[in-house]
DNA sequence: TCAATACCTGTCTTTTTAGTCAACTTTTCA
DNA sequence: TGAAAAGTTGACTAAAAAGACAGGTATTGA
């Protein structure tokens, strides 16, 4: 009773479908820790199951399987993702577009380590489950991006460069930190990652690569 | 009679550990292969038995075990890496010295792609199996290139960043073309990636390194 | 040629894994 | 409040996994 209505209180009066929500958000928490880490095979439920402190029967009553689970952690981590692509808008001054989409990755590699090396680990192993997201809006979003840049290379205001490897040294540069986090602790002789180390970073990587652009 | 005169012939007269030899390395390059796609724990013994055309029980006749195995793939790989990395020697004109280096790793990455996933597989897991390499050779390298860096910034012949983000950038960028090919194949819409891809990253990657470190 | 050694593998055991299910408790709303 | 719906879970099953091992064959060098 007392619980009852302290939960009441907090999360508004019961409708159905509230505690799947809060189940599920927890399951899918732990499943993605345990994917990023461990890959789709190297994962086990039981294992999902001690991390998110439930019986591994209850997983089972969320998602119809493994592949299910997994299917929805990605879907999950693809949705923020999204925010970050969109970051790259068309603004007229690549400097400033370009500036905010670097701080953008590198905050999402500190704040979202593991949903980076979530998809780290299905791209090297062939992106098997990704590439229904790959064809579609992918390929789109980077279609029009690349125009951004070619428009920007065609007004003079940065080098004539192959704008793919750009983006793709973009999104290296800054995935690396969330996932090469160990090789790069052990040569900073440090024992985690500071926030400001994450601002150096950015900041070394805009340096680079504005003015290895030919960026004002 | 005739195969093993032919075998004399090729391979120099029998001795023990050369059938050893062979067998040994035919596992090994089918165990890289799926330890790089589904790692340590997503990998079965029984695939790569399959995949190196052995019984299972002829693996466990030369590996102790699959961690013994995982072992030895990592020991075999990392020897390739030593090579390359010491292309970044203490030449002393940066120019030349990063971009034969650049030009190592992307080849890296071209003849060696599962080598390069194999590697990115582990540290995304946290490399709990290189702790040792990590804390010695990789250590030790990490700070000699630093120390070359920091002569050059002092000499004015780049400008002044923290040379561990240049590295770490060139790591990104070029292993980046090994490590997620599904995502560049696709971007660049083609069946899979050329030489001469390989090669205009090069360019594009030496370009932004060296003019944005303020290089000549 | 002929032991001795190295190499090979079918079959078995044990452990781990994904997934099922029926009995149970909690939440909901009329 | 009470019955229907939603949520929970311990115990089970079947499949897949790593690994052991004995009884084989091939290779070697004297």
């Amino acid at each position: 009773m007392a619980p009852h209505m302290t939960k009441s209180i907090i999360r508004g009066p019961y409708k159905p479908g509230r505690i799947r929500e809060q189940s599920r958000d927890l399951i899918l928490q732990a499943a993605q820790a345990e994917f990023a880490c461990h890959g789709f095979r190297g994962a086990t439920m039981q294992h999902i199951a001690e991390s998110a402190q439930v019986p591994k029967a209850n997983i089972h009553y969320y998602f119809t399987s493994k592949l299910g689970l997994y299917g929805a952690v990605l879907e999950n981590t693809l949705n923020l993702w999204d925010n970050v692509f969109n970051e790259l808008s068309s603004h007229d001054e690549p400097a400033y577009v370009l500036s905010r989409y670097i701080d953008a990755k590198i905050d999402f590699s500190r704040t979202h380590p593991t949903a980076s090396r979530l998809f780290a680990k299905e791209m090297i192993s062939g992106a098997p489950h990704l590439s229904a997201y790959l064809q579609q809006d992918y390929r789109q979003w980077f279609k029009q991006r690349m125009s951004v840049f070619e428009s920007w290379v065609a007004q003079g205001k940065m080098d004539d460069i192959d704008p793919a490897h750009v983006i793709f040294m973009i999104w290296a540069s800054t995935q690396y930190y969330a996932d090469f986090e160990p090789q790069i602790i052990i040569a900073n002789d440090t024992e985690q990652l500071t926030e400001q180390a994450f601002l150096d970073a950015a900041s070394s990587i805009k340096h680079i690569i504005l003015k290895g652009c030919g960026i004002h």
